[in-house]
DNA sequence: CCCTTTCAATACGCCACCGTATGTAGACTC
DNA sequence: GAGTCTACATACGGTGGCGTATTGAAAGGG
């Protein structure tokens, strides 16, 4: 697992100790927090340090960044499994989105920052990203295109939001059974029907989901 | 529309005047946009001016976020027309929330705070009475406690999550037409059947689909 | 007219952080 | 065992914001 980097580490360090360091950072204090001599001082280091390895702050925003954006995108494909249907991926995404404290709070952190130049392209990739993978789960759902693409942003929006609300007001998130209850719901409001592992190959215009009879006015 | 104190008032500033320009700081630079000397310089003023309306910047910081929560019950209690129904009144709220950018990057930014102690009780008192609103609406649609909660919970998270989209990636979000249809696919998933409302407006291309039936049917 | 009150300008010390310049200990090189 | 490269430490100047202390000016009140 390496050192990792913490401050009894008697190693020297990387850039890449450094940009852990910064993401680590970033989920606990936000953007700001990426400040070269508090960073040290948790590394147990100097910023004569900081200034071998990195030209600037913004240079270990950039690296932070990125590896921000491997981790992320590996997660991602590690959803993508081959075998699985588009009810079961999604469902994954949205619980990985529920997993990672930590995670979240940097994605949170991050996208807050998305007017900042340096960090604009990274969220907009990402973003696109997660987006296009629930809309091509939500095609092979059957959906077509524009449809498809608001399930998706629907759900996308769902999952930040959930994020959201169990950073700034975690009491507000039911517990235990209560909670699972809750996931279900979402689960099930935001995947209607075909659980099933085909995906129609239906051009409508709306979703194909046939087996629901009409509400008997 | 009252002077709002621009920079070329004349009036003298009163305590009011820099608790708004704190919000509008607030909604475009987040809270470390509260800075006395800035403000200051934005009100054609300088610091010696702020220490004489408040006693410190944490003063201020208070100050605003009153402000911001008479705004908010404001905007909330101007939703609840008692002839609504429980439908209109959850259809309102959603366009709300869709409605002032500024206002949506404000809730954020505060909300992205609530570590901050001066914050916390404001963001929690807020987000407790969106969500109680929310759940009073969905238990007049005839469900059950927990569930009423759950749905209440859904909807606001949904909400939050188009505003992060919105601020973060609003290069995302649907425009025209399909923007409309984006927003009834939410309303229409997150306000099941019941939209017993005769003021709801339904001039949609196909019947009304029912999102979900209860389990075990 | 003076005097108080109100609102603001100016000047100061303090701290946190950025970036640079330079020093330096250890390893490695031959 | 002198040179060189690596990975830091130290010291410095600069900037921006906080808070205080002091001064100033205009308005109204007696």
């Amino acid at each position: 697992m390496k050192p990792t980097a913490t401050a009894d580490s008697r190693t020297s360090l990387s850039a890449d100790d450094w940009a852990e360091a910064a993401l680590d950072a970033i989920a606990v204090g936000g953007m700001d927090a990426v400040a070269v001599e508090p960073l040290a001082r948790g590394l147990g280091v100097t910023k004569g340090s900081f200034y071998w390895h990195f030209q600037n702050r913004d240079a270990l925003l950039r690296a932070a960044l990125q590896l921000w954006e491997r981790q992320q995108v590996d997660t991602l494909l590690s959803r993508i499994d081959p075998a699985a249907s588009p009810y079961e991926r999604i469902v994954s995404l949205f619980k990985a989105a529920n997993m990672s404290v930590r995670d979240g709070r940097l994605y949170l952190a991050i996208a807050a920052a998305a007017d900042n130049p340096t960090v604009q392209a990274f969220v907009q990739r990402l973003s696109e990203r997660w987006i296009s993978y629930l809309d091509e789960s939500y095609r092979a759902l059957g959906y077509a295109g524009p449809r498809a693409r608001q399930w998706a942003l629907f759900a996308f929006a769902t999952f930040m939001g959930n994020l959201q609300v169990r950073r700034d007001t975690p009491q507000m998130m039911p517990e235990g059974q209560d909670f699972s209850d809750y996931v279900k719901l979402m689960i099930k409001t935001l995947i209607p029907r075909e659980a099933r592992g085909q995906g129609a190959e239906e051009e409508d215009d709306h979703p194909h989901v046939v087996p629901m009879r009409r509400p008997g006015s």
